[in-house]
DNA sequence: ATGAAAGCGCTAACAA
DNA sequence: TTGTTAGCGCTTTCAT
């Protein structure tokens, strides 16, 4: 048998607890509870006496234990590639700006770019019973899905575009990115193209995109540069030109040639190097990248990029989980977040 | 009363648990609770039979529950002033991927630059009863500090460094790296200085002690320009260099001019400026970046900046914070990272 | 408006 | 090696 009044005492762990708080201000612990989710159902005069206790005491509620008893956790996770990549920080400060506002922490965790150390991770992440969960991509293990599945929480996967998402689903295709750029190029009159693509899986698909189409338009095959990284950098973007020039890859046809890189990065990184070598941009080689980072607008010349707001892509993530677990059955499960290809000087 | 053998029925819940696992593996709940935390205490034909239920069910331990039955939840939280921003992105990527292997995970919050929002964000972290904490900077509210000493968890401070950490603290002296540059500055005979800064509180300190030196051993009085940007971007570089010319506040001393930028973004905007506006860098112009990014050795010319290691500088932290968990008390409380000048092309 | 009781799904003693 | 019991600090439900 317990001690009848256990729950009005102070714990044995010397923690502050609801129970020390009611105590101290004459009233239960529920009453204490209720103060701090419902004020509108306690009296004024008990509202004063608990708000001093809590001063005095310090108490700082334990969502643990108010997770295990209410089954909402309030905490979302999420798992991106990599969070010292702009693409991804910048989307999850839009999406914890608007879940943060909504009561949510967030859990991040780094992925890379393997699909098996996505597995452990997610099994890791649904252990805290999180509310709802944020995945970077659409392609996700066997095993993964069907936990996603079995967890029965809001999941949204963004960055990529699929017909068949887990839950929902927020961001664009990448080879539609990649004719875009192309589309442009031929527009523009180059008759030459080369590609300097970094090697995660939606740089490929927007590479190969736009080397179908360049090709498929102007009948001239399109030199493929493979960066050995994921993550891109000014360094390889400088090596894939000084490649592109020193193997003879472009062969004097300068005048009309345009490199399609897998990243702004990559493309301030092959004007540097054109630069460094006397070339003019655009009129000896234009380049074009993606993703219009901050600098794209300021580099020199001004880089011709493809722009995502990504800052609006988080926060779509987000409203896509608040309408999931407002339980909006009419919010759309799939949103396609716009593109566009800013051009500016350097093609 | 409550039902004798409730403990090995499923949860009323419907979701799966160490019952559901016990009940269908013929043991009890507890050791199946013991299979999955200490295998080496259940029997081999018990583990077969436990790991049958599992992959039968699909069970996913419980975090919370677990946390709330041992006081230990294996999270650490993290507070930073911007996820966006390279510098504290790259430090928590070192931090994570110690923290993970340990088997904890990380929750992430940005506090902006203001201490308001950093009380709010401490208490939602503590609630959540971290294991530990992650603080960036040193200076926090009166209230901030009680209730990290109330708490009781090992709290690490980093980025900057105090003589009176909350706990422990892993970080340099910000000052010390502008007096560092100014005295290379000084050698390498440069006779004139401005500054470009950011906005935040760390970054004038740099800028301060830069200066301060600077002045003292030239006796020239150095320019300053302040950006109007807690982020340091190309653009805002730029814009200094651009103020700097334009508004005559260099006075046809250029030949031996050097600008101490608060940050490598903003002293690569400026070499772009200084490019653009066909100054020579350095003959006309020399620039001084912090951080030394990984772009910094890939500029044209190359930019000379302030290395520090911020990946181990991330793993020091987690470091500090597991001999605080091991009881360590011969673990030192306060932890210097070193720093270098890197001499490039740009000064 | 307030409280008592029950229980969320685990871990931590303690027994057997 | 296994099981029993008693909580962890809350929320929920049902009384009063």
């Amino acid at each position: 048998m317990q001690n009848p009044d256990r729950k009005d005492r102070p714990s044995r762990t010397g923690a502050v607890t609801m129970a020390t708080v009611g105590r101290l201000a004459g009233v239960s612990q529920v009453t204490v509870s209720r103060a701090l989710s419902d004020p509108a159902k306690v009296s004024p005069e008990a509202m004063v006496k608990i708000r001093e206790a809590i001063e005095i005491t310090g108490y700082v509620p334990n969502a643990i234990a108010g997770a295990l008893a209410s089954r909402r956790t309030r905490l979302i996770t999420a798992l991106v590639p990599s969070i010292t990549n702009i693409v991804y920080s910048s989307l999850l400060h839009g999406f914890s700006d608007i879940m943060r506002g909504e009561g949510y922490q967030i859990m991040l965790s780094e992925t890379g770019f393997n699909a098996g150390d996505e597995e452990a991770a997610i099994a890791a992440h649904l252990s805290r019973r999180p509310d709802g969960l944020l995945l970077t991509g659409i392609h996700h293990s066997v095993t993964a899905r069907r936990m996603l599945m079995a967890a029965a929480i809001p999941v949204v996967e963004i960055w990529d575009m699929t017909e068949t998402p887990i839950d929902c689903c927020v961001g664009f295709s990448h080879a539609d990115t990649g004719r875009l750029a192309a589309d442009f190029a031929i527009s523009a009159g180059y008759r030459h193209a080369a590609t300097l693509s970094a090697g995660d899986e939606r740089a490929e698909r927007r590479r190969f995109a736009f080397a179908d189409r360049f090709a498929t338009a102007t009948g001239n095959t399109v030199t493929a540069i493979g960066l050995p990284i994921r993550t891109a950098t000014l360094e390889m973007g400088r090596q894939g030109v000084a490649r592109l020039v020193d193997e003879g890859l472009l062969q004097n046809r300068l005048e009309s040639t345009v490199i399609h890189c897998s990243s702004d990065v990559i493309a301030h990184g092959a004007l540097i190097e054109a630069r460094t070598r006397g070339l003019r941009v655009p009129e000896d080689l234009a380049i074009i990248g993606f993703g219009d980072q901050d600098f794209a607008a300021h580099t020199d010349p001004s880089l011709t990029t493809i722009r995502i707001d990504r800052d609006q892509l988080g926060r779509a993530a987000a409203e896509a989980l608040l309408s999931r677990f407002a339980g909006d059955t009419s919010a759309p499960s799939i949103r396609l977040v716009g593109f566009e290809l800013m051009r500016r000087g350097s093609a």
